[in-house]
DNA sequence: AACATTTTCGCAAACGTTTGCTGTGGATAT
DNA sequence: ATATCCACAGCAAACGTTTGCGAAAATGTT
């Protein structure tokens, strides 16, 4: 069986395509009995409108691309899920794509946006993007870019951001707070912006404030890396943990339960993340909580507002706020 | 500045638009004079087809839809990642819609699917759904359904799933095979097929092959209830703690930190889980694997048979393999 | 040189909508 | 009675493609 289409409903109650067409969206003009006649019959037919022929007639596909590295991942996962709950409540759908934080594949996916003429995009840049060509024709076509998180080093374009520095310097007032002495601190990858964001927060809040404490500083690759790290520095006897990631937090805490070291009696742990982590131990690990989700709303009410004629280009950053969990 | 069109193309060209449409697609009526001309043009100006256009006249969107309690979870992240992966490597594209685990929504959902003219359609049913009436009008269109991981109890239609049974089963047995005498097993909420199937096959397999096993039976609904039950339960003193799923597995191993057991001297642990949350812990979890990635690709590979014409229908099940942690 | 082929391209319809404009009756006002 | 207006509905173009068919130009064959 096929898809019903106006012209069905049109020759079966002798009327014409635009009489049908006007009655299903109410239109002033169309009679009470025609419209009620058309929608009866567009209903047992099942009739649902062809968004194709409705987005190329006019010229609006409210469709929205989004490039990421990886789906599954502890914070983006929850960035989408957030910008596809938006999307649903305001009507619009939502294109994802992974580019594996692979080049080739963001321009291939930057091309497949096009055409399927998105009407506003969410881009998270792969770490060795150097094309922003691609991105430019977006601006010149006035079609409204989003970048999250990972964002370009230019100037005039949309940016949202979980706020890095901000985020490591309530990290690092938490522990003076605590009047902690020897801290270690494990970075990602050094090569990252967002390390280099909050190592530089972090030392300066420290040195700024409490100059006296002593800071073991290193940075692992990944979570594997971060375990054999931990544990190499543990032997130093660090009163204090501090994680910049969920990635670097769960290797970390592999070498502290290899170890047997209970927290916070025998070591105290901080780390900045999305929240889900922490809750895995006990007691739980007190965060700087970055939020997938806030980032998420956020990115979407600055699309929104790109649409709705803002001209104003802006880098936004989400609230940070401490979670206490009992590992500090 | 406007998308570019064959139209656009065809007059700067003083050629028809079916002449560029044929050159662009390397048609061999075309001389190659002409398509390199054309060709060249449509570089420079940067020209992209318009899908909304070619879908309408061919008829064929290469487009699935996806439906999905939720994009942020652990099993469904890792299935909807190789989902999209596999639908880029063959040219698809995806629309993933979240129905938080809602039948209202779940049906707008689909209702989109039907408007966009979805080729084919991935759903995991609510919880509560009960009206199957939208999906097989599907059937009737002709638009295949692959259903997983929760799969409507009628006969007729595709699934994937997780081989639950077999992976009880493979769980009790390595149980079974360490000799242990006492064990805790803690289930998810009863009413979900997935705990019945789980636990059914776990106690059959217990029963049959070593009944003097003592087996502590117990259901979650979350990760909370989980622990708070595991607390409770290791009064008794069990040898081996069994978990269903991740989420129950989360719960419970708080409870074990909290008491301080160390596993696997004073207690195992095996679980049924997707393969992350058991490498968070030290020693990793020992585990069964039901791996969203491989239901993903199980569900694709279904998709296509479905669209090479293949009208068999089936309950499809992933391989399941025991992974050893040092928990057990 | 006349004809047959082949190469190369254009015409026009179609996909399913939306929408500006026109046209028809009938009711109301003058 | 005529003029005016309104309620209701249809015509037709347009969105950007694809594609069957026909036609002209170029080439090949006697």
């Amino acid at each position: 069986m096929n898809n019903t289409t106006l012209k069905n409903i049109s020759q079966l109650l002798d009327l014409s395509i635009s009489t049908v067409s006007r009655a299903l969206k109410n239109h002033p003009d169309i009679s009470e009995k025609t419209k009620r006649r058309v929608m009866e019959l567009a209903t047992t037919m099942d009739y649902e409108p062809n968004a194709n022929a409705i987005n190329l007639r006019t010229n609006n596909t409210r469709l929205f691309g989004l490039i990421v590295p990886s789906i599954s991942n502890f914070f983006y996962d929850t960035f989408i899920s957030s910008v596809e709950e938006e999307c649903r409540k305001n009507n619009y759908s939502l294109m994802i794509l992974q580019s594996g934080d692979d080049p080739v594949i963001e321009a291939t996916s930057l091309k497949l946006c096009r055409q399927n003429r998105v009407t506003g995009l969410f881009a998270c840049i792969s770490s060795h993007t150097n094309e922003l060509e691609p991105y430019i024709k977006f601006k010149e076509l006035k079609i409204p870019v989003i970048f999250f998180d990972k964002v370009p080093d230019i100037k005039d374009c949309n940016k949202v951001c979980v706020a890095d520095a901000a985020a490591a310097r309530m990290a690092a007032d938490a522990i003076i707070d605590k009047k902690k002495k020897k801290v270690l601190a494990l970075f990602g990858s050094e090569r990252l912006l967002i390390t280099r964001k909050r190592l530089a927060a972090f030392k300066e809040t420290i040195s700024a404030k409490a100059p006296s404490i002593t800071v073991l500083i290193d940075f692992a690759s990944n979570a594997t890396d971060a375990a054999t790290l931990t544990s190499k520095y543990l032997e130093q006897k660090p009163d204090t943990l501090f994680c910049m990631s969920d990635e670097i937090l769960t290797g970390a805490m592999k070498a502290i339960q290899k170890n047997h070291l209970s927290f916070p009696d025998e070591i105290s742990i901080i780390a900045i993340s999305n929240g889900f982590i922490p809750t895995l131990y006990y007691p739980e690990i007190t965060y700087v909580e970055t939020s997938g989700n806030k980032l998420g709303k956020l990115a979407f009410s600055s699309m929104m507002a790109c649409l709705e004629g803002s001209t104003i280009t802006q880098e936004l950053t989400t609230e940070t706020i401490l979670v206490e969990g009992g590992s500090l």
